[in-house]
DNA sequence: TATAAAAGTTAGACTAACCTAACAAATAAT
DNA sequence: ATTATTTGTTAGGTTAGTCTAACTTTTATA
Protein backbone atom coordinates (compact mmCIF):
# COMPACT_ATOMS: atom_id res chain seq x y z
CA UNK A 1 0.00 0.00 0.00
CA UNK A 2 1.66 3.33 -0.98
CA UNK A 3 1.27 6.73 1.28
CA UNK A 4 -0.52 9.83 -0.39
CA UNK A 5 2.97 10.88 -0.69
CA UNK A 6 3.94 8.54 -2.48
CA UNK A 7 0.98 8.38 -4.83
CA UNK A 8 1.65 12.15 -5.59
CA UNK A 9 5.37 11.51 -6.17
CA UNK A 10 4.42 8.36 -8.83
CA UNK A 11 1.65 10.54 -10.38
CA UNK A 12 4.02 13.51 -11.02
CA UNK A 13 6.68 11.67 -12.60
CA UNK A 14 4.17 9.91 -15.01
CA UNK A 15 2.73 13.59 -15.80
CA UNK A 16 6.08 14.83 -16.67
CA UNK A 17 6.95 12.39 -19.02
CA UNK A 18 3.36 12.82 -20.78
CA UNK A 19 3.85 16.16 -20.75
CA UNK A 20 7.19 16.15 -22.48
CA UNK A 21 6.77 13.68 -24.80
CA UNK A 22 10.24 13.59 -25.96
CA UNK A 23 12.35 13.04 -23.31
CA UNK A 24 12.86 9.69 -21.71
CA UNK A 25 13.96 10.37 -17.92
CA UNK A 26 12.92 13.34 -15.66
CA UNK A 27 15.17 15.32 -13.12
CA UNK A 28 15.34 15.52 -9.05
CA UNK A 29 14.55 19.53 -9.77
CA UNK A 30 12.34 19.02 -12.34
CA UNK A 31 10.30 16.32 -9.85
CA UNK A 32 10.53 18.91 -6.96
CA UNK A 33 9.39 22.12 -8.98
CA UNK A 34 6.14 19.86 -9.79
CA UNK A 35 5.49 18.77 -6.49
CA UNK A 36 6.19 22.49 -4.79
CA UNK A 37 9.05 20.73 -2.40
CA UNK A 38 12.82 21.24 -2.23
CA UNK A 39 15.31 18.89 -4.37
CA UNK A 40 16.35 17.21 -1.38
CA UNK A 41 12.90 16.45 -0.33
CA UNK A 42 12.45 14.90 -3.50
CA UNK A 43 16.30 13.22 -3.42
CA UNK A 44 14.94 11.56 0.28
CA UNK A 45 11.29 9.89 -1.80
CA UNK A 46 13.73 8.84 -4.90
CA UNK A 47 15.93 6.72 -2.39
CA UNK A 48 12.86 5.00 -0.85
CA UNK A 49 11.16 5.00 -4.26
CA UNK A 50 14.30 2.88 -5.59
CA UNK A 51 14.16 0.61 -2.44
CA UNK A 52 10.77 -0.48 -3.46
CA UNK A 53 11.48 -0.52 -7.09
CA UNK A 54 9.18 1.72 -7.91
CA UNK A 55 11.95 3.93 -9.85
CA UNK A 56 15.12 3.12 -11.66
CA UNK A 57 17.85 5.76 -11.96
CA UNK A 58 21.66 6.50 -10.78
CA UNK A 59 22.97 8.61 -9.22
CA UNK A 60 23.04 12.16 -10.76
CA UNK A 61 21.36 10.15 -13.40
CA UNK A 62 17.58 10.67 -14.88
CA UNK A 63 15.02 8.93 -13.33
CA UNK A 64 12.39 6.31 -14.64
CA UNK A 65 9.20 4.42 -13.04
CA UNK A 66 9.09 0.68 -13.37
CA UNK A 67 6.83 -1.28 -15.06
CA UNK A 68 4.85 -1.76 -11.99
CA UNK A 69 5.04 1.80 -10.70
CA UNK A 70 4.15 2.93 -13.91
CA UNK A 71 0.69 0.87 -13.62
CA UNK A 72 0.05 2.51 -10.28
CA UNK A 73 0.67 6.03 -11.29
CA UNK A 74 -1.72 5.47 -14.44
CA UNK A 75 -4.45 4.24 -12.15
CA UNK A 76 -4.07 7.33 -10.09
CA UNK A 77 -4.55 9.07 -12.97
CA UNK A 78 -7.42 7.37 -14.31
CA UNK A 79 -9.48 7.85 -10.61
CA UNK A 80 -8.39 11.62 -11.00
CA UNK A 81 -9.73 12.07 -14.41
CA UNK A 82 -13.10 9.77 -13.77
CA UNK A 83 -13.74 12.31 -10.76
CA UNK A 84 -13.31 15.63 -12.41
CA UNK A 85 -16.05 13.40 -15.19
CA UNK A 86 -18.09 13.16 -12.08
CA UNK A 87 -17.94 16.15 -10.53
CA UNK A 88 -18.71 18.10 -13.94
CA UNK A 89 -21.58 16.12 -15.56
CA UNK A 90 -22.83 14.65 -12.44
CA UNK A 91 -22.91 17.70 -10.24
CA UNK A 92 -22.19 20.45 -12.12
CA UNK A 93 -18.74 21.99 -11.60
CA UNK A 94 -17.33 24.19 -14.25
CA UNK A 95 -14.57 22.99 -15.52
CA UNK A 96 -11.31 25.20 -13.99
CA UNK A 97 -13.18 23.63 -10.37
CA UNK A 98 -13.23 20.34 -11.14
CA UNK A 99 -9.47 19.91 -11.06
CA UNK A 100 -8.54 21.03 -7.41
CA UNK A 101 -11.26 18.45 -5.54
CA UNK A 102 -10.15 15.56 -7.79
CA UNK A 103 -6.84 15.75 -6.88
CA UNK A 104 -8.19 14.90 -3.26
CA UNK A 105 -10.59 12.56 -3.96
CA UNK A 106 -7.58 10.35 -6.59
CA UNK A 107 -6.20 9.13 -3.50
CA UNK A 108 -9.26 7.44 -2.19
CA UNK A 109 -8.56 3.36 -1.91
CA UNK A 110 -11.55 1.18 -3.45
CA UNK A 111 -11.03 -0.77 -6.71
CA UNK A 112 -15.03 -1.56 -5.88
CA UNK A 113 -15.90 2.63 -5.32
CA UNK A 114 -13.45 3.36 -9.34
CA UNK A 115 -15.30 0.71 -11.14
CA UNK A 116 -18.92 1.78 -10.05
CA UNK A 117 -17.89 4.73 -11.01
CA UNK A 118 -16.55 4.25 -14.21
CA UNK A 119 -20.10 2.24 -14.69
CA UNK A 120 -22.24 5.15 -13.27
CA UNK A 121 -20.75 7.45 -15.89
CA UNK A 122 -20.88 5.23 -18.65
CA UNK A 123 -17.56 4.32 -19.38
CA UNK A 124 -16.33 7.95 -20.80
CA UNK A 125 -13.48 8.01 -22.75
CA UNK A 126 -12.51 11.52 -22.17
CA UNK A 127 -12.29 14.14 -19.05
CA UNK A 128 -13.86 17.78 -19.29
CA UNK A 129 -10.69 19.07 -20.26
CA UNK A 130 -10.28 16.56 -23.17
CA UNK A 131 -8.11 14.29 -21.47
CA UNK A 132 -8.31 10.77 -22.50
CA UNK A 133 -8.94 8.81 -19.47
CA UNK A 134 -6.53 5.29 -18.91
CA UNK A 135 -8.36 1.98 -18.78
CA UNK A 136 -8.55 0.00 -15.93
CA UNK A 137 -5.82 -2.56 -17.68
CA UNK A 138 -3.67 0.97 -17.60
CA UNK A 139 -4.04 1.86 -21.17
CA UNK A 140 -4.34 4.79 -23.14
CA UNK A 141 -3.21 6.51 -26.16
CA UNK A 142 -0.47 9.29 -26.17
CA UNK A 143 -1.75 12.65 -25.44
CA UNK A 144 -2.06 15.56 -28.03
CA UNK A 145 0.76 16.39 -30.11
CA UNK A 146 -0.83 19.31 -32.40
CA UNK A 147 -1.37 22.38 -30.74
CA UNK A 148 -3.58 25.89 -32.29
CA UNK A 149 -0.04 27.07 -32.67
CA UNK A 150 0.94 24.65 -35.33
CA UNK A 151 -1.97 24.95 -37.94
CA UNK A 152 -1.46 27.18 -40.87
CA UNK A 153 -3.32 29.90 -41.79
CA UNK A 154 -6.76 29.36 -43.47
CA UNK A 155 -6.57 25.84 -42.00
CA UNK A 156 -9.91 24.69 -39.72
CA UNK A 157 -8.99 22.32 -36.81
CA UNK A 158 -10.88 20.98 -33.89
CA UNK A 159 -10.22 22.31 -30.64
CA UNK A 160 -10.25 18.35 -28.43
CA UNK A 161 -8.29 19.45 -24.86
CA UNK A 162 -6.32 22.04 -23.59
CA UNK A 163 -2.21 21.66 -22.51
CA UNK A 164 -2.26 24.13 -19.19
CA UNK A 165 -5.34 22.66 -16.64
CA UNK A 166 -4.58 25.71 -14.57
CA UNK A 167 -7.55 27.55 -13.11
CA UNK A 168 -6.89 30.80 -14.86
CA UNK A 169 -5.78 29.39 -18.38
CA UNK A 170 -9.24 27.65 -18.09
CA UNK A 171 -11.32 30.76 -16.80
CA UNK A 172 -9.23 32.48 -19.81
CA UNK A 173 -10.40 30.06 -22.41
CA UNK A 174 -14.05 30.23 -21.43
CA UNK A 175 -13.65 33.96 -21.23
CA UNK A 176 -12.23 33.70 -25.15
CA UNK A 177 -15.61 32.19 -25.91
CA UNK A 178 -13.73 29.09 -26.71
CA UNK A 179 -14.30 24.89 -25.53
CA UNK A 180 -13.87 21.59 -26.31
CA UNK A 181 -15.18 20.46 -29.65
CA UNK A 182 -15.23 24.15 -30.82
CA UNK A 183 -13.77 24.63 -34.70
CA UNK A 184 -11.82 27.36 -35.03
CA UNK A 185 -9.99 28.20 -38.18
CA UNK A 186 -6.74 30.42 -38.57
CA UNK A 187 -7.16 32.93 -40.45
CA UNK A 188 -3.07 34.38 -39.90
CA UNK A 189 -0.22 34.68 -37.64
CA UNK A 190 1.34 38.09 -36.80
CA UNK A 191 5.49 37.79 -37.90
CA UNK A 192 6.15 40.38 -35.12
CA UNK A 193 4.47 38.83 -31.64
CA UNK A 194 2.92 35.67 -33.02
CA UNK A 195 -0.70 36.56 -32.11
CA UNK A 196 -2.84 34.14 -33.63
CA UNK A 197 -6.29 35.39 -35.70
CA UNK A 198 -8.50 32.62 -35.52
CA UNK A 199 -12.43 32.73 -36.23
CA UNK A 200 -14.56 30.83 -33.70
CA UNK A 201 -18.34 29.60 -35.00
CA UNK A 202 -17.94 32.68 -37.61
CA UNK A 203 -16.68 35.56 -34.22
CA UNK A 204 -13.09 36.71 -35.30
CA UNK A 205 -11.18 36.83 -32.28
CA UNK A 206 -6.98 37.40 -31.76
CA UNK A 207 -4.86 34.80 -29.43
CA UNK A 208 -2.05 35.46 -27.76
CA UNK A 209 1.21 32.77 -29.31
CA UNK A 210 1.76 31.21 -25.93
CA UNK A 211 -2.29 31.42 -25.98
CA UNK A 212 -2.35 29.27 -29.04
CA UNK A 213 0.29 26.36 -27.75
CA UNK A 214 -1.85 25.56 -24.88
CA UNK A 215 -4.94 24.20 -26.98
CA UNK A 216 -4.91 21.15 -28.21
CA UNK A 217 -6.64 20.31 -32.00
CA UNK A 218 -6.95 17.91 -34.77
CA UNK A 219 -6.99 18.73 -38.15
CA UNK A 220 -9.97 18.77 -40.51
CA UNK A 221 -8.54 15.10 -42.04
CA UNK A 222 -7.85 13.95 -38.70
CA UNK A 223 -11.64 14.89 -37.97
CA UNK A 224 -12.67 12.83 -41.06
CA UNK A 225 -11.20 9.88 -39.96
CA UNK A 226 -8.48 10.16 -42.48
CA UNK A 227 -4.55 10.46 -41.63
CA UNK A 228 -3.01 13.89 -40.93
CA UNK A 229 -1.98 15.47 -44.25
CA UNK A 230 1.11 16.76 -41.33
CA UNK A 231 1.61 13.24 -39.14
CA UNK A 232 0.88 15.79 -36.40
CA UNK A 233 -2.85 14.89 -34.96
CA UNK B 1 -7.24 23.65 8.49
CA UNK B 2 -7.70 20.68 10.80
CA UNK B 3 -5.02 17.23 10.14
CA UNK B 4 -7.50 14.60 8.81
CA UNK B 5 -5.97 12.97 12.58
CA UNK B 6 -7.37 15.65 13.90
CA UNK B 7 -10.63 15.32 11.65
CA UNK B 8 -10.84 11.54 13.53
CA UNK B 9 -10.05 12.77 17.35
CA UNK B 10 -12.89 15.26 16.81
CA UNK B 11 -15.46 13.00 14.78
CA UNK B 12 -14.45 9.93 17.41
CA UNK B 13 -15.36 12.21 20.41
CA UNK B 14 -18.84 13.29 19.00
CA UNK B 15 -19.58 9.67 18.51
CA UNK B 16 -19.13 8.65 21.77
CA UNK B 17 -20.84 11.09 23.24
CA UNK B 18 -23.83 10.31 20.80
CA UNK B 19 -23.83 6.61 21.43
CA UNK B 20 -23.73 7.01 25.15
CA UNK B 21 -26.40 9.45 25.83
CA UNK B 22 -26.24 9.52 29.27
CA UNK B 23 -22.86 10.95 29.88
CA UNK B 24 -21.15 14.48 30.14
CA UNK B 25 -17.79 13.71 29.52
CA UNK B 26 -15.42 11.39 27.39
CA UNK B 27 -12.23 9.80 28.87
CA UNK B 28 -8.50 9.25 27.46
CA UNK B 29 -8.97 5.53 27.53
CA UNK B 30 -12.22 5.18 25.77
CA UNK B 31 -11.25 7.89 23.07
CA UNK B 32 -8.12 5.78 22.53
CA UNK B 33 -9.91 2.46 22.04
CA UNK B 34 -12.41 3.98 19.75
CA UNK B 35 -9.77 4.85 17.45
CA UNK B 36 -7.34 2.00 17.79
CA UNK B 37 -4.37 4.12 19.15
CA UNK B 38 -2.47 3.58 23.09
CA UNK B 39 -3.96 5.78 25.52
CA UNK B 40 -0.68 7.81 25.12
CA UNK B 41 -1.28 8.54 22.05
CA UNK B 42 -4.11 9.85 22.52
CA UNK B 43 -3.56 11.72 25.85
CA UNK B 44 -0.50 13.72 23.16
CA UNK B 45 -3.07 14.58 20.28
CA UNK B 46 -6.11 15.87 23.45
CA UNK B 47 -3.00 18.17 24.91
CA UNK B 48 -2.79 19.51 20.88
CA UNK B 49 -6.30 20.06 20.73
CA UNK B 50 -6.84 21.58 24.16
CA UNK B 51 -3.83 23.91 23.02
CA UNK B 52 -6.08 24.85 19.53
CA UNK B 53 -9.50 25.13 21.98
CA UNK B 54 -11.34 22.25 20.41
CA UNK B 55 -11.38 20.21 23.92
CA UNK B 56 -11.70 21.39 27.51
CA UNK B 57 -11.11 19.15 29.98
CA UNK B 58 -8.42 19.37 33.50
CA UNK B 59 -5.83 16.37 34.42
CA UNK B 60 -7.60 13.39 34.87
CA UNK B 61 -10.95 15.18 33.72
CA UNK B 62 -13.38 14.10 31.48
CA UNK B 63 -13.20 15.55 27.97
CA UNK B 64 -15.99 17.54 26.17
CA UNK B 65 -15.63 19.76 22.81
CA UNK B 66 -15.87 22.85 22.39
CA UNK B 67 -18.83 24.38 20.83
CA UNK B 68 -16.84 25.16 17.52
CA UNK B 69 -15.27 21.93 17.40
CA UNK B 70 -18.50 20.20 17.77
CA UNK B 71 -20.12 21.87 14.59
CA UNK B 72 -16.66 21.03 12.75
CA UNK B 73 -17.02 17.46 14.10
CA UNK B 74 -20.77 17.50 13.02
CA UNK B 75 -19.52 18.82 9.45
CA UNK B 76 -17.40 15.42 9.22
CA UNK B 77 -20.18 13.16 10.54
CA UNK B 78 -22.76 14.82 7.96
CA UNK B 79 -20.04 14.55 4.90
CA UNK B 80 -19.56 10.88 5.94
CA UNK B 81 -23.86 9.88 6.09
CA UNK B 82 -23.88 12.19 2.63
CA UNK B 83 -21.29 9.76 0.86
CA UNK B 84 -22.52 6.58 2.53
CA UNK B 85 -25.90 7.87 1.33
CA UNK B 86 -24.66 8.70 -2.22
CA UNK B 87 -22.63 5.53 -2.88
CA UNK B 88 -25.55 3.53 -1.72
CA UNK B 89 -28.42 5.12 -3.84
CA UNK B 90 -25.90 6.08 -6.96
CA UNK B 91 -23.47 3.41 -7.06
CA UNK B 92 -25.43 0.41 -5.54
CA UNK B 93 -23.34 -0.33 -2.46
CA UNK B 94 -24.38 -2.30 -0.20
CA UNK B 95 -25.32 -1.17 3.41
CA UNK B 96 -22.62 -3.00 4.93
CA UNK B 97 -19.69 -1.43 2.40
CA UNK B 98 -20.78 2.05 2.51
CA UNK B 99 -19.01 2.77 5.90
CA UNK B 100 -15.41 2.12 4.83
CA UNK B 101 -15.27 4.27 1.58
CA UNK B 102 -16.82 6.56 3.33
CA UNK B 103 -14.57 6.63 5.91
CA UNK B 104 -12.20 8.11 3.64
CA UNK B 105 -14.28 10.81 1.96
CA UNK B 106 -15.58 12.22 4.74
CA UNK B 107 -12.08 14.07 4.85
CA UNK B 108 -12.58 15.55 1.92
CA UNK B 109 -12.00 19.51 1.87
CA UNK B 110 -14.48 21.29 -0.25
CA UNK B 111 -17.63 23.06 1.32
CA UNK B 112 -19.12 23.30 -2.61
CA UNK B 113 -18.51 19.73 -3.00
CA UNK B 114 -20.61 18.28 -0.14
CA UNK B 115 -23.31 21.56 -0.83
CA UNK B 116 -23.33 20.02 -4.58
CA UNK B 117 -23.54 16.24 -3.31
CA UNK B 118 -26.53 17.13 -0.80
CA UNK B 119 -28.70 18.89 -3.84
CA UNK B 120 -27.77 15.89 -6.16
CA UNK B 121 -29.07 13.31 -3.37
CA UNK B 122 -32.35 15.31 -2.99
CA UNK B 123 -31.21 16.52 0.70
CA UNK B 124 -31.76 13.37 2.17
CA UNK B 125 -32.73 13.16 5.92
CA UNK B 126 -31.22 9.78 7.15
CA UNK B 127 -28.44 7.46 5.66
CA UNK B 128 -28.40 4.06 4.31
CA UNK B 129 -28.14 2.63 8.20
CA UNK B 130 -31.15 4.73 9.52
CA UNK B 131 -29.21 7.21 11.01
CA UNK B 132 -30.03 10.93 10.67
CA UNK B 133 -28.06 13.54 8.16
CA UNK B 134 -26.93 16.88 10.29
CA UNK B 135 -28.35 19.98 8.06
CA UNK B 136 -25.77 22.38 6.66
CA UNK B 137 -26.21 24.34 9.96
CA UNK B 138 -24.83 21.97 12.34
CA UNK B 139 -28.59 20.84 13.26
CA UNK B 140 -29.96 17.44 13.96
CA UNK B 141 -32.66 15.28 16.32
CA UNK B 142 -30.74 13.02 19.52
CA UNK B 143 -30.35 9.74 18.22
CA UNK B 144 -32.71 6.83 18.66
CA UNK B 145 -33.31 5.45 22.34
CA UNK B 146 -35.68 2.49 21.75
CA UNK B 147 -34.37 -0.72 20.75
CA UNK B 148 -36.03 -4.06 19.87
CA UNK B 149 -34.86 -5.15 22.80
CA UNK B 150 -37.52 -2.49 24.75
CA UNK B 151 -40.74 -3.74 23.06
CA UNK B 152 -42.62 -5.57 25.31
CA UNK B 153 -44.54 -8.85 24.30
CA UNK B 154 -46.94 -8.40 21.37
CA UNK B 155 -46.12 -4.46 21.03
CA UNK B 156 -45.90 -3.79 17.25
CA UNK B 157 -42.79 -1.27 15.70
CA UNK B 158 -40.68 -0.06 12.73
CA UNK B 159 -37.24 -0.54 12.44
CA UNK B 160 -35.86 2.51 11.69
CA UNK B 161 -31.96 2.73 12.55
CA UNK B 162 -29.05 0.10 13.58
CA UNK B 163 -27.10 0.90 16.45
CA UNK B 164 -24.03 -1.54 15.54
CA UNK B 165 -22.81 -0.07 12.24
CA UNK B 166 -19.98 -2.97 12.11
CA UNK B 167 -19.69 -5.15 8.28
CA UNK B 168 -20.53 -7.95 10.21
CA UNK B 169 -23.90 -7.19 12.03
CA UNK B 170 -25.23 -5.68 8.74
CA UNK B 171 -24.50 -8.63 7.10
CA UNK B 172 -26.49 -10.51 9.88
CA UNK B 173 -29.63 -7.72 9.84
CA UNK B 174 -29.82 -8.72 6.06
CA UNK B 175 -29.45 -12.56 6.12
CA UNK B 176 -31.78 -12.22 9.41
CA UNK B 177 -34.19 -10.69 6.68
CA UNK B 178 -34.42 -7.40 8.72
CA UNK B 179 -33.97 -3.79 7.18
CA UNK B 180 -34.60 -0.53 7.44
CA UNK B 181 -38.72 0.44 7.65
CA UNK B 182 -39.65 -3.17 8.24
CA UNK B 183 -42.62 -3.51 11.03
CA UNK B 184 -41.44 -6.15 13.52
CA UNK B 185 -43.65 -7.47 16.20
CA UNK B 186 -42.66 -8.91 19.39
CA UNK B 187 -43.76 -12.40 20.09
CA UNK B 188 -41.87 -12.81 23.37
CA UNK B 189 -39.07 -13.01 25.34
CA UNK B 190 -37.02 -16.00 26.70
CA UNK B 191 -36.79 -15.41 30.85
CA UNK B 192 -33.47 -17.59 30.39
CA UNK B 193 -31.10 -16.40 28.11
CA UNK B 194 -33.55 -13.42 26.76
CA UNK B 195 -33.71 -14.82 23.01
CA UNK B 196 -36.30 -12.62 21.75
CA UNK B 197 -39.30 -14.24 19.52
CA UNK B 198 -40.33 -11.76 16.85
CA UNK B 199 -42.42 -11.78 13.34
CA UNK B 200 -41.78 -9.83 10.34
CA UNK B 201 -43.55 -9.59 6.88
CA UNK B 202 -45.28 -12.48 8.97
CA UNK B 203 -42.53 -14.75 9.13
CA UNK B 204 -41.60 -15.69 12.68
CA UNK B 205 -38.03 -15.93 13.30
CA UNK B 206 -35.57 -15.89 16.67
CA UNK B 207 -32.86 -13.31 17.59
CA UNK B 208 -30.75 -12.55 20.59
CA UNK B 209 -30.56 -10.62 23.47
CA UNK B 210 -27.68 -8.79 21.90
CA UNK B 211 -29.00 -8.70 18.46
CA UNK B 212 -32.39 -7.12 19.52
CA UNK B 213 -29.97 -4.41 21.44
CA UNK B 214 -28.37 -2.97 18.34
CA UNK B 215 -31.97 -2.65 16.48
CA UNK B 216 -33.63 0.79 17.06
CA UNK B 217 -37.06 0.77 16.29
CA UNK B 218 -40.09 3.36 16.60
CA UNK B 219 -43.47 1.87 18.61
CA UNK B 220 -47.37 2.23 16.89
CA UNK B 221 -48.27 5.26 18.17
CA UNK B 222 -44.68 7.19 17.64
CA UNK B 223 -45.11 6.07 13.85
CA UNK B 224 -48.89 7.06 13.62
CA UNK B 225 -47.31 10.77 14.49
CA UNK B 226 -48.53 10.32 18.54
CA UNK B 227 -46.69 10.79 21.26
CA UNK B 228 -44.92 7.40 22.63
CA UNK B 229 -47.12 6.29 25.45
CA UNK B 230 -43.63 5.19 27.44
CA UNK B 231 -42.11 8.24 26.21
CA UNK B 232 -39.00 5.76 24.58
CA UNK B 233 -39.28 7.00 20.88
C1' DT C 1 39.39 23.83 -21.72
C1' DA C 2 38.68 26.17 -17.73
C1' DT C 3 35.22 28.10 -15.18
C1' DA C 4 30.55 29.40 -14.10
C1' DA C 5 25.94 27.78 -13.60
C1' DA C 6 22.68 24.28 -12.91
C1' DA C 7 21.41 19.99 -11.10
C1' DG C 8 21.76 16.57 -7.69
C1' DT C 9 23.26 14.81 -3.05
C1' DT C 10 24.24 14.65 1.89
C1' DA C 11 23.97 15.90 6.71
C1' DG C 12 21.50 17.56 10.31
C1' DA C 13 17.15 19.37 12.14
C1' DC C 14 12.04 19.80 12.73
C1' DT C 15 6.97 18.32 13.25
C1' DA C 16 3.06 15.13 13.40
C1' DA C 17 1.55 10.96 14.80
C1' DC C 18 2.48 7.02 16.59
C1' DC C 19 4.76 3.67 20.08
C1' DT C 20 6.55 1.34 24.91
C1' DA C 21 7.55 1.53 29.60
C1' DA C 22 7.19 3.59 33.86
C1' DC C 23 4.63 6.26 36.89
C1' DA C 24 0.57 8.91 39.19
C1' DA C 25 -4.17 9.62 40.25
C1' DA C 26 -8.84 8.17 40.69
C1' DT C 27 -12.11 4.62 41.37
C1' DA C 28 -13.68 0.14 42.88
C1' DA C 29 -13.49 -3.78 45.89
C1' DT C 30 -12.43 -6.23 49.87
C1' DA D 1 -10.02 2.51 54.95
C1' DT D 2 -6.70 0.28 52.75
C1' DT D 3 -5.51 -2.16 48.72
C1' DA D 4 -6.13 -3.44 43.95
C1' DT D 5 -7.57 -2.13 39.57
C1' DT D 6 -8.53 0.96 36.17
C1' DT D 7 -7.57 5.21 34.06
C1' DG D 8 -4.64 8.89 32.79
C1' DT D 9 0.06 11.05 32.25
C1' DT D 10 4.96 11.56 31.29
C1' DA D 11 9.36 10.56 29.26
C1' DG D 12 11.85 8.95 25.65
C1' DG D 13 11.98 6.76 21.08
C1' DT D 14 10.51 5.82 15.90
C1' DT D 15 9.06 6.89 11.16
C1' DA D 16 7.42 9.75 7.26
C1' DG D 17 7.88 13.81 5.16
C1' DT D 18 9.53 18.12 5.15
C1' DC D 19 13.24 21.85 5.56
C1' DT D 20 18.14 24.57 5.23
C1' DA D 21 22.84 24.73 4.36
C1' DA D 22 26.82 22.86 2.57
C1' DC D 23 28.80 20.09 -0.76
C1' DT D 24 29.56 17.36 -5.31
C1' DT D 25 28.79 16.25 -9.94
C1' DT D 26 27.32 17.40 -14.47
C1' DT D 27 26.39 20.59 -18.09
C1' DA D 28 26.84 24.92 -20.39
C1' DT D 29 29.48 28.93 -21.65
C1' DA D 30 33.07 32.18 -22.19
Amino acid sequence: MLSYTEENYLKALLQIQLLQANKLGVGTNELATHLAVKPATANDMLKKLKEKKLVTYEKYGKITLTKPAKKLATDILRKHRLWETFLYKKLDFTWDEVHEVAEQLEHIQSQKLIDKLDKYLHYPEYDPHGDIIPTANGEFKTTYKRTLANVQTNESCKMVAVKDNTVSFLQYVVKMGLGINNYITVLGTNNYDGMVDISVNGKPNTVSQRFAQNIYVVCEKCELGKKCPKGQC
